[in-house]
DNA sequence: ATTAGCACTCTCACGTCAAGAGTGCTAGTA
DNA sequence: TACTAGCACTCTTGACGTGAGAGTGCTAAT
């Protein structure tokens, strides 16, 4: 039996996938053929079952048990033989009227987003503020709380609000404070962080600097601030959904009896090491980011190990050349990639659509596919 | 046997207390007399761990096992028999010296206080940010985005940021934006919401009302973000140690072999329901926000149901009449009081020392009992 | 190429059984 | 009266065995 990919093994394949996918009961070759009225005896799917896990698209728990699908079956399902599962109008009606009730608070842009990924995709979420890929000075205030504490608030580009006290030497007014922050945030209108630097560098080389000691201690800590802030731009991962995970069979020891129930436990203490630790993802982000489309990454094709029974779809959403960050589905390789893939890819739109808006440019169709 | 509860009933009720809170495994008349040395028979302990179990302060799983604790032998332990349990001097200066790493940074507080509970008391822990008990409004920045998008930027008196985005009927320059938020900040300067509202209403019914539209209109937004923030104020609920929660015996199906494996995994699945969900919790934070001193509310003095096996340890921290937080830690039954009581009582004097410091309230001692 | 038939393997649920842990009770002692 | 030795009793736990059932792989026939 020669291991070739004829047509007919591929779409048991596809059916294999798409039956495991569903039930997460390994499937049967008795199972194949009555539910889905093959014109061919069981005897002959066992057979082709045998090539697909010849091929290694296919395994099988124990000898006595149906066909799995292996990361290679799932890969070539989703490359090849996947259906499009578009979200419903209603569903996409819904979405849309939920990110319209929170358009103007940016913040809780991501946690919606969380949020919706998860519940659509019945599985955790991952979603990264957007960004843009260099951050630039936009606007500076700072207000007195008492003597020589000042809050110091610091607005960027991409709308950004990041928050730090300064304690000064000697107490300065409101008044003087105003007068401070208004003569940085002139010299520094829209740069970026390199550019602050050279500032600050060549006034302090100059006879007469023109910044006074507590302005140039104000920018040191805005500069401290901004590239802080570039290191972290990938670490900075909100997350959801963790419950919408522990709710597949995977997690349920008695859905899943095929194996002891400690590894259920072990399993669901895994999958929030994952979400909370962001080791595995944090890699995958600036990947993502650096993407057009949408990515799906496959269990063992993860470099972590501990990544090895979950997969994850991820999308870049944003503005070209403004902001960007990224959002996506983690779950385990049993999930339902279509779904995904297109819940992803949908938020990923609404999202980018937003920002658009937000930062002027002309809105494009929000209607998927 | 008369049900009194003699000295030395509460001295063996005490070791019972405290062995099952180190072990998780029942605790035997036998295991007593051998590892506390008791000068009496196992026969003569196993009379006292009857009695007790009359009064209603111990309980057996089945009839061939252990005594453990019920919550009113818990409760009795807290309140009359624990000894106190301070942080080590070695733990209490590494605690402020993270704490001191991050002092500029407002928004890391919390953080830190939620991972160095759940660290210190290995279980989950809570903190609310510090709050004023009525919010007052501190500064206004509006900084245009693009033509009619305004980003708004709102700082509290307690330092809250909050952005709100906002749409204009006709497109502004930022200058005319500075002016406008310019006589605002002035007008509103450290009054609070219900003044706000006056101040608007006043100004509506004049001939020649003082606002403009536009500030008519970002007044309002100010107000409704600073209402929407009054009321959620014990909702914000941040939380870390999940993990640490989760590697308590009570969640490790092979050291708690009394039951089925499928219990360990609901029991996960609830602890994760009861941190994310914020249920049974956010009844507990207004209660802290209002006492003085660490409470303690132990399984089934919960109101909700689902916090049946878990215990609270909460504390209040702040600066009398500015600003209050709460922080705790919640954790199966079998928590160690002692320490749990200590964990909080400490790191709610740093923050509390912290904030003095901000608001510039002389600083108290930091040294523990 | 397909299929009917069958032996084979492995899981799973159930029952049994013996060992062990811990108790409660009784009778006896200081 | 307070304590204790001893023992019967209960219940868990783990090991083992067994039979039913699921699903496969192979062979021989079409």
């Amino acid at each position: 039996m020669a291991a070739i990919l004829t047509e007919r093994r591929q779409f048991i394949l596809k059916l294999v996938v798409q039956e495991f996918i569903e039930t997460a009961i390994p499937v049967a070759s008795e199972t194949l053929v009555r539910k889905y009225k093959l014109r061919v005896s069981s005897a002959t799917v066992r057979n082709e079952l045998a090539a697909l896990e010849d091929l290694g698209y296919l395994t099988q728990l124990h000898i006595s048990a149906g066909r799995i699908p292996t990361d290679a079956g799932y890969r070539f399902f989703v490359e090849n033989l996947m259906d499009r599962a578009p979200l419903s109008p209603a569903e996409q009606r819904t979405i849309r009227h939920q990110f319209y009730q929170v358009r103007s608070e940016l913040d809780q842009w991501i946690h919606l987003a969380a949020t919706v990924l998860a519940r659509t995709a019945q599985n955790a979420s991952v979603v990264t503020p957007p960004r843009s890929y260099q951050s630039r000075f936009k606007h500076l205030e700072l207000i007195a709380i008492h003597d020589t504490t000042v809050l110091l608030v610091l607005v960027l580009h991409d709308g950004t609000v990041k928050q730090q006290t300064l304690t000064l030497d000697t107490a300065r007014s409101q008044e003087d404070l105003r007068r401070y922050s208004a003569r940085i945030n002139e010299r520094c209108a829209d740069i970026s962080t390199s550019q602050i630097e050279e500032l600050v560098m060549r006034d302090q080389q100059r006879e007469h600097p023109e910044f006074s000691d507590l302005e140039q201690q104000v920018l040191e800590v805005i500069l401290r601030a901004m590239r802080q802030f570039e290191d972290q731009i990938n670490e900075e991962i909100h997350s959801d959904g963790l419950i919408e995970m522990l709710s597949q069979p995977e997690f349920i020891p008695a859905l899943i009896k095929a194996e002891d129930a400690e590894r259920a436990v072990e399993r669901m203490r895994c999958a929030l090491e994952i979400l909370t630790s962001g080791r595995g993802l944090s890699l995958l982000i600036p990947q993502a980011l650096a993407s057009e489309g949408v990515q799906v990454v496959i269990g063992g094709e993860h470099s972590e190990d501990e990544m090895r029974e979950y997969s994850v779809v991820l999308s870049r959403y944003g503005v070209n050349g403004a902001v960007a960050g990224v959002l996506g589905i983690i779950g385990p390789t049993r999930m339902s990639y279509p779904r995904s893939i297109s819940t992803v890819r949908y938020i990923a739109s609404v999202m980018s659509d937003l920002l658009r808006e937000l930062y002027g440019v002309e809105k494009r169709s929000l209607d998927q596919d």
